[in-house]
DNA sequence: AAATGTAACTAACAATTGTTAGTTTTGTAG
DNA sequence: CTACAAAACTAACAATTGTTAGTTACATTT
């Protein structure tokens, strides 16, 4: 009973997410969500309490994985260049598990309204943390003296629109994504 | 008259293309265009046909361009780094020019309805043009043997999501944004 | 002054939106 | 087999959507 509900609730969550990385939040309706689960619109508040609320909890499920998994990075005790490719890795990872969401968490993040702020803060955590890391690699000189913002933005883009990516590639073995990424992105492609 | 129609049509035009950006197209109201111009909505219809011929408008005029200037690249008679070059110095200087086209053509695309094939075979002939180049230096030597998809993907992301970061900073030069995005992207930023 | 064309306006339309109320079906526990 | 709760349904709502029709204000040309 209690195992059902959820799977059904789960349905709606899943099914959301795939329709708004199609066509994005705005334009995905609730009868267009209840047809691809097989059930009339209203019954959809049966498991959900609105539409604002699916989104919500998509993005904000994510982004505070994301924040949680930079916060252990950071902290932990080894080289700069071993830190830039976990935040791949963790990249990486989080986006197999979950293409769908992390498209809306893209895309979709300016219609949160009320958990708008809390997202941001958030994710302006994660670019700190993240800078820390490659401020800490330049001082130690791991990094070449790059400009800091144009490596930080051109590693962090490449990673938050993996999602467009990874699931056209049936399976091309995390593993080794995680490592030709790595090399793509922190050697550069230039022989 | 006919100077005053056409700046008054451009305003809607640049208007949109920012709205777009901000909330996406869907979210975007004629009535929320109307307010930004200074107009009541139904006084748009003396200027623009209808939404989607905005949308329309503004993606395939962007997306002509790049394909046009893909093409002249790859018939150059240079090396392969130079091509690449290149590649995101175009980038650079279209998004520059119009980082709102740019957002609604990475965003908005989906909604395109009677232009959508165009729009896609466009894209088609402009990433393959672009594997050429990558498949041309991995051949001559030029560039690492890494995964092809992944060196595309990774530096056409990089590339399309210029928009979000290049309003930011204020005239952080183009010619010294194209030197140093092509250093990251090209070599790297492990010393 | 009369005529013309552009671009604004108000009012309204049919369709679609998210959501609620009230009712019926369905599956399970007693 | 009965009772009950979960989850489906139909019908409807008020608001909002893109767009059209018809009208008015304004400037320029005759």
């Amino acid at each position: 009973m209690k195992l059902n509900t959820l799977s059904r609730k789960q349905e709606i969550y899943r099914t959301a997410a795939k329709l708004f990385k199609e066509k994005g939040y705005s334009a995905v309706t609730m009868r267009d969500l209840a047809a691809a689960v097989g059930i009339k619109a209203a019954s959809l508040y049966n498991h959900i309490t609105s539409k604002q609320q699916i989104l919500s909890e998509i993005i904000l499920d994510i982004a505070e994985q994301f924040t949680e998994g930079i916060d252990a990075i950071v902290d932990r005790d080894t080289d700069t260049i071993t830190k830039l490719k976990e935040v791949i890795a963790q990249h990486i990872i989080l986006t197999t598990d979950n293409p769908y969401g992390m498209a809306a968490l893209n895309n979709d993040w300016m219609h949160l309204e009320g958990k708008l702020d809390h997202y941001l803060d958030l994710r302006t955590r994660y670019e700190n943390k993240f800078r820390s890391i490659v401020l800490e690699g330049k001082e130690s000189g791991e990094l070449k003296d790059v400009n800091t913002e144009i490596l930080l933005y051109s590693i962090l883009t490449t990673l938050r629109n993996l999602y467009l990516w990874i699931p056209k590639k049936g399976e091309l073995q995390k593993d080794v994504l995680i490592k030709e990424l790595s090399v793509t992105l922190l050697q550069g492609v230039e022989k």
